[in-house]
DNA sequence: CATCATGCTACGATAAATGTAGCAATGGAA
DNA sequence: TTCCATTGCTACATTTATCGTAGCATGATG
């Protein structure tokens, strides 16, 4: 995959058929997407805190998946710097959030 | 990681701080897995049927997968072959359903 | 026996993620 | 201005995950 995609459609797995939720199934199903979206869940992070909350990942790949993010419209860099949800993302992050509560049940 | 896992702790990114939201998310975080659970949603399909719905993905990792959500208790092998969701596994597969509509109105 | 479908595995090739280091730009303090 | 710290972001070699194809063992059925 290029590092950098405009605006051209980039291939993503499974959804050749053009359905929007095999998609989003991709998309959030990509390394440290789901963990960004809930780390962004109620404030704004810089770039290098998001990185210490997402347990030191690679920075290569949270850039990458902030870029996928907001070319998705789900994430925007604020014009102070840091990142945080866009409305749609807030929408976004609010659909799985009952997984928090799900997740304490099950305890593994 | 070993392929096999018995009963050990199996390393799970970002989750060493014990929250099982993180678990949660580094599991469904891996490519497949939100996508197998989708698949599944209403009736359970044999390992071949499931990799058909998946877009022919590798059986390499959706084996791996379906071990994983087993372990996890989201996923059962019926006597009868097919694999299907638990009650558990089913109600977190609902957890996740609004992310359709949400889909559906985002169409990228 | 022959056939077919099941769950599952082997293994080389390819793509993605990691870990560490560092760059250019910006914004203060000294 | 000079010095430092912080920002978003990138390079690159290593390690890990995933892909793609082939095939095995088992059980059911004709």
């Amino acid at each position: 995959m290029t590092k950098q995609a405009g605006t051209t459609t980039r291939s993503v797995r499974g959804s050749r058929t053009g359905r929007p939720i095999m998609a989003l199934l991709d998309l959030l199903g990509r390394r440290w997407t789901l963990r960004i979206l809930w780390e962004l869940r109620d404030e704004p992070l810089t770039s290098r805190a998001l990185r210490s909350a997402c347990d030191e990942a690679s920075p290569t790949v949270l850039q990458a998946r902030l870029t996928e993010l907001r070319e998705a419209g789900f994430v925007e860099l604020g014009d102070g710097g840091g990142y945080g949800l866009t409305p749609l993302g807030r929408e976004l992050c609010e659909t799985f959030m009952p997984l928090h509560r799900f997740a304490e049940r099950w305890k593994r």
